[in-house]
DNA sequence: CTTCGCCAGATCGTTTGACAATCTGTCACG
DNA sequence: CGTGACAGATTGTCAAACGATCTGGCGAAG
């Protein structure tokens, strides 16, 4: 691994498919799309401009990824989360996101760490912009990036799964109540922590960041249920 | 979660692709595709009597889960693993599977540990019939109810990406050398020791039977290569 | 009033057929 | 030998049609 880019990269090919799974991705993260709401194959190929068995090939990828959820016959919907798969989600984060971080302070090279910088770099200017949507955006480009820079090629495979999870979350966060002062701060300490090298207080970090941050959405979640007859909502 | 399960289940719908999906994961237990091999839509649809868009629903769904790979416009193959893969899968189980395991230790009701012991008699009955491809099936089931019967929604989310790369691990198993007596030892232990409650036993048990298992591949594999030019391969 | 059966409409699942897009290999020419 | 053109193979996409399934509404019977 010469930890270097080559300056020229392959151009890649971007099938309709591809581009049409960003959009709908992208409905999803900014709300256009909303939980439990129901996608029809027809409206979404009209909404797209492509065809229903192109629209049809981007809904099974991101049912496969858990965005949507399918019922043969039935149709698909947008997946909705609750605080107790949020919990799950976080149970299964907190080990997976500690083998990563740690082979990310084992690489000698150090490229991942300043991948890591960059994308913590980049989360932060996205919240100063104030704007909610690109910095839920960046922010899951940061964590993405700590999945993916771990090297360990089954952490990259299950990403998709846990990022679906985490835009829902995410969904909830922006349409309550967002810090990102606060946000800032946590994911600069994250950051922190894992450059540092030391073991033992990236494993606690790590833990904490998602332990807390799961707890704040379940929080939310079970306020959501309180004031559930509000109009807004 | 009351625990039990009803008289009488809901007629669940089979549509053509899954049907579809279930014989191609067939014949890559059984060999039948062979790692590196390319799937071609039209003689898969051919060979399984269905049109040639079902085949390619059927293929992305594999695709998806780990098991084909595929680059747009040149086509899909059959997933190859290797010692890095192998490792990096194991590194990701153990956390997991641990996870799982130590959920159903702490389940009161005892209804995951009676279906863990049920799929842990099918394996044992699969094994004493000297039929590798059956219970190479019933190993998968064994491991996939200790995902499963976790209640843990974010790991029956991740099984299907386990599953294709233990699958693959169990061909080269196969290819090689089946031992029987030890595989039935080694999950008649796992099982015990998830039963018994012991929490530190319960980390130490599953640790040593993914990495030994890993372990044990690679070699097989490391092996292989060694001995690459056999007319047999 | 309740329940059941029937039917229509909507949508999903699948098939057929065609064409566009891309890749790969071969051949001819400079 | 290198380059460009072309053909063939396969994938990606589209259009249209039909089969399969589900859901809701309505009327009839008890």
């Amino acid at each position: 691994m010469p930890g270097q880019q080559p300056a020229l990269t392959p151009i890649a090919n971007t099938t309709r498919r591809e581009t049409a799974v960003i959009a709908i991705r992208r409905a999803l993260l900014s709300g256009e799309l909303k939980p439990g709401q129901r996608v029809k194959e027809t409206e979404l190929a009209e909404s797209l401009g492509i065809s229903r068995p192109t629209a049809r090939e981007a809904m099974n990828q991101l049912i496969s990824e858990g965005s949507l959820v399918q019922e043969p016959y039935k149709g698909v919907r947008v997946a909705v989360s609750s605080p107790a798969v949020v919990l799950d989600v976080a149970e299964v984060r907190m080990p997976l996101e500690t083998v990563a971080a740690l082979r990310l302070a084992r690489d000698a090279s150090g490229e991942g760490i300043a991948r890591l910088r960059r994308a913590l770099d980049a989360h932060l200017a996205a919240l100063s912009t104030g704007d909610a949507l690109f910095s839920s955006r960046t922010h899951l480009d940061l964590h993405r990036t700590v999945w993916e820079a771990s090297g360990n090629e089954m952490l990259k495979k299950m990403w998709p799964l846990v990022e679906s999870q985490i835009m829902m979350a995410l969904n909830v966060d922006q349409g309550v109540f967002h810090a990102p002062e606060r946000d800032a701060e946590l994911h600069q300490r994250l950051v922190d922590v894992i450059a540092s090298g030391d073991e033992d207080a990236i494993v606690a970090e790590v833990r904490a960041h998602i332990s807390n941050s799961a707890e704040s959405v379940v929080g939310m979640m079970r306020e959501d249920v309180l004031e559930d007859a509000s109009p807004a909502r």
